[in-house]
DNA sequence: CATGTTCTCTGACTCTAGTCAGAGAACATG
DNA sequence: CATGTTCTCTGACTAGAGTCAGAGAACATG
């Protein structure tokens, strides 16, 4: 896989946790422990709930509640009961905490400036676009995709999302009492299955596998949130639903779809699916797509180090 | 200077230490205080000073005999007087700690690796290529250019430097005793000064001005290492003898170089230096350049922001 | 309304990281 | 060879970061 991409890689590494990791903290640490200045930026100038802060920074709610307790002693927030609920407590930012938490927001303005400052403008637009790229591509990273259970909270997100999108999208709308149903335990092994994929934990992208014995699966729901495009996301949910195809004995997937869905339908393509005549009466679809299934084990486990946490 | 430039790299500062930096420490620390894996590290398979580690590691001295210590103690490392010198002490990696450092190596491999796992072929090729360019111009700005002594170390192995690089590039290779001489004594104030690049404290290119009154200054022995070759560092140079030039009452720059320094040319050219007629009988010179100064602070101080220590 | 759960807080720790002052040996130099 | 300098080490600290086990109040539920 490497010849040699590990090299720079590490390069890259060394230099950027060196010129950026270190003087971040320098920045953000000013006179205040790191934690600290971590928890003032994270309550944000709306406020938040105890929990959701611990929640963001993972961190451990006797820690959490020291670090409170001495920014409350300089006067930068005030935690108070939530109103709804009594057991969990809201902070807030003072006029101080605000003040304070701009001022950190100026710093990392000032460090991303003085990252740009020794360059001219050329080289400024190059960087720039540079770290775009590394930082979509390492974000790609990131995303998780797992087997979900369709009546979870993030699933029915995600699949209204899907409906919502193509009701929008579609030249005549959609209604999903015209179009072909496809219920909640078809999405449940061993009828089926859903995927998930999370960024952060938060879901941005679903597709669902429909098995009907050795007959060809059904691909369904492949749908990636606008935020998470370019990731590559949709090419994983596809290749990860052919996997459990295969696990599940299919040699043949196929899967329907609409003209409007012109990303949809070049993403298929390019990952080996043929158009083939109508094996379906969805009224909605124009596309009819197969792909004969390889030797099992190809595709299979596309990230197996990535640290998953 | 913005438009937007600012928030995309705040964002790559957030996501990139998020992503690599806490990953970093994770991968490196395992079952060892960072601290005690860095100095591991630093020693290298043949070995090195305690002084020398200090220096790379800008550690206290009291801090690293601890942490030497340590690595003892696991017999990792074997700390004996140096040979030459009985006041320093010279560290070698044991067996047992050579096995270590190359278990450091392969984890740090292997953070690389799980950056580029998730990712297809042509992914991984974007991915390394945006970071070499990432990596290249964050270096850049590490490059710091001040007033040398030309009688230093530094600037010998500069100006050496430079001679060989002509010698070895001119077409009938280079014989000071054949050219224009210029004493040491004309690059120190107020006859002329030498100014020096380093990068992490190595020298890395240098440029001297020689002052004629407000007659047109010249521009002599400006070189830029291979090693640091696309980072802008020669226009930096340029730009700053300039600066001096102007600072000092000059109105006029001027230069002669020979026809082999192509990329010296080029920047000559770029940075607004018109040819002109020989001006001096230098017998090595095929061109000769002159720029006519602004008015004063224009390009001056081309990093205010950059933080120096 | 008894019981279990959730949420926050306190107390009591551990580990890393890092600083500072001085001691002692080895070396450099007039 | 006396004196100052360099280098390393020890002792004595401080502070940040984080963990763990409970206690107590507020809520949820059968």
């Amino acid at each position: 896989m490497e010849g040699d991409l590990i090299g720079p890689v590490r390069s890259f590494n060394r230099t950027v946790t060196q010129r950026i990791g270190a003087l971040n903290e320098e920045y953000l640490a000013q006179s205040r422990p790191l934690g600290a200045s971590r928890v003032l930026w994270e309550i944000g100038d709306g406020g938040a709930d105890v929990r959701a802060i611990r929640a963001r920074l993972d961190i451990d709610s006797g820690y959490l509640s020291r670090l409170l307790r001495g920014l409350e002693d300089e006067r930068l927030v005030r935690v108070q009961p939530a109103p709804d609920d009594h057991r969990v407590r809201a902070v807030r930012l003072t006029e101080a905490g605000r003040t304070e938490r701009a001022e950190l927001d100026r710093r990392s303005d000032q460090l991303a400036r003085s990252l740009l400052a020794p360059l001219n403008d050329r080289q400024r637009a190059r960087l720039v676009e540079a770290m775009g790229t590394v930082e979509q591509l390492l974000t790609a990273g990131l995303v998780e995709i797992e087997v979900e259970d369709p009546a979870s909270s993030a699933a029915r997100f995600c699949l209204q999302s899907y409906f919502a999108e193509i009701h929008s999208r579609f030249d005549t709308g959609f209604d999903p009492d015209a179009s072909i149903p496809v219920a909640a335990a078809d999405l449940v092994e061993p009828a089926g299955l859903l995927l998930l994929a999370r960024l952060r934990h938060e879901p941005v992208g679903c597709g669902a596998l429909k098995l009907h014995g050795t007959e060809p699966a059904e691909l369904k729901r492949i749908w990636v949130a606008a935020s998470a495009r370019g990731l590559g996301v949709g090419r994983r949910i596809l290749a990860e639903l052919e996997h459990h195809a295969r696990r599940r004995g299919a040699t043949v997937v196929r899967l329907d779809t609409n003209r409007r869905l012109t990303e949809a339908i070049h993403l298929y393509r390019s990952a080996g699916y043929v158009e083939v005549p109508a094996f379906n009466d969805e009224p909605y679809a124009h596309h009819w797509f197969e792909k004969q299934l390889a030797t099992p084990r190809t595709t299979a486990q596309a990230h197996p180090l990535t640290p998953t946490r």
